[in-house]
DNA sequence: TAAATTATATACTAGGTAGTATGTTTTTTT
DNA sequence: AAAAAAACATACTACCTAGTATATAATTTA
């Protein structure tokens, strides 16, 4: 097979099994001799594409976890539509449609975040250009609702944004403490409450 | 000295520099030994109090996490006065108020949600307990602020509590990232749009 | 005061940890 | 096809990990 893709499929399949143990258990107790079993391969190869076990860390940050939250979270803040509809299926519509897994394991970007946001500078830079590119499109679908006239214009944006974030990811958390999607609903009803306040009209 | 007391002694020895060392470090790669370290007593003292780590880290969340917590967020909640001025001071003075190591570190309780809230049922019912306790609270204070008249009588007191310790709590774990208020700042005036929402008039 | 109990210390085990050294195999280049 | 380089495997090191076994010191009970 040709060197250049074999190499980026390992490198890819070491990635991705990353993310998921680190999601499923942790990141610092989830073992490079962990992360190799899951892939079927040996620590040599681990080696051979990473420098060591933070600059695997780094690169599911800037690259796996940076792509999903911005398919997820971040692109349909982008696209066309009721701004403060979006915001609602993207804080309240999204959430009640995650799998089981999802809800029990909680926030991939959140748990970094509580995990290693207080350890390490180059974490805590890979983990906020998330944040800001989060933040950043939720600035800018406000103020889009603002020109609009659905959105108050005497809103401060930025502030509704970090609101938002915050509340979304620490419902997350909780809701790993419950084994049912009771806490997910008050949240959501709280939410609309919030976005109704920031609503024109 | 009195064994009774002595032995009381070093178990909240125990308690309080594990409760130190898992609010920096993490619990699971906070270990015994660097527990006992920090206490100038070994292994010994420590499987004389303790069965084992789980055992104690239980006990952490149990007496040292709850007391924190309702000391911190739920006590102020069954005091007098105006029911929305009780809401800000806790969820945005008291926020400003922390000193930049918790600021940095982040909350305790949110910390081990999001290390070990879906990892151990034992940990998962401990943890629901503080914050069930919590939004109780917020409950009684939502209501009685109905009665006075101050808060809108058509909200969800529960939504409404889960909205603010989602939002709480996310945003402690944000300000992770930063070496600045900033994002504080924006929480604050993001929750007092949300509190003005619920307010009567 | 002797015996029993409690509190703590020391020394150990079995296994996990990140990372290294040095192989062998596969692919590419010359 | 030979040489070089890249991809991966195997075997190792030094250290950390939870927990145990057993000793000694301090305190309480008989």
């Amino acid at each position: 097979m040709d060197q250049r893709l074999k190499s980026e499929l390992t490198r890819q399949l070491i990635l991705n099994e990353s993310f998921k143990l680190f999601y499923e258990n942790g990141f610092k107790t989830t073992s490079v001799d962990k992360i190799m079993k899951a892939t079927n391969l040996t620590k040599g190869a681990f080696y051979h594409h990473f420098e060591n076990k933070k600059a695997l860390g780094l690169a599911v940050i800037g690259l796996k976890l940076q792509k999903r939250v911005y398919e997820a979270m971040v692109a349909p803040l982008y696209g066309s539509g009721d701004a403060l509809e979006i915001l609602k299926t993207i804080f309240s519509v999204r959430l009640k449609s995650f799998t089981v897994y999802e809800k029990q394991h909680g926030c991939p970007a959140n748990n970094f975040i509580n995990e290693i946001g207080d350890q390490e500078f180059a974490y805590q830079n890979a983990l906020k250009r998330i944040i800001e590119e989060w933040k950043s499109a939720l600035v800018y679908v406000l103020d889009r609702g603002k020109t609009e006239g659905s959105v108050r214009k005497d809103i401060c944006s930025k502030s509704v944004a970090v609101y938002l974030i915050s509340a979304f990811e620490g419902v997350r958390g909780l809701r790993k403490l419950y084994d049912n999607d009771l806490i997910l609903d008050e949240y959501i009803s709280g939410l609309s409450l919030y976005i109704k306040q920031i609503s024109a009209s």
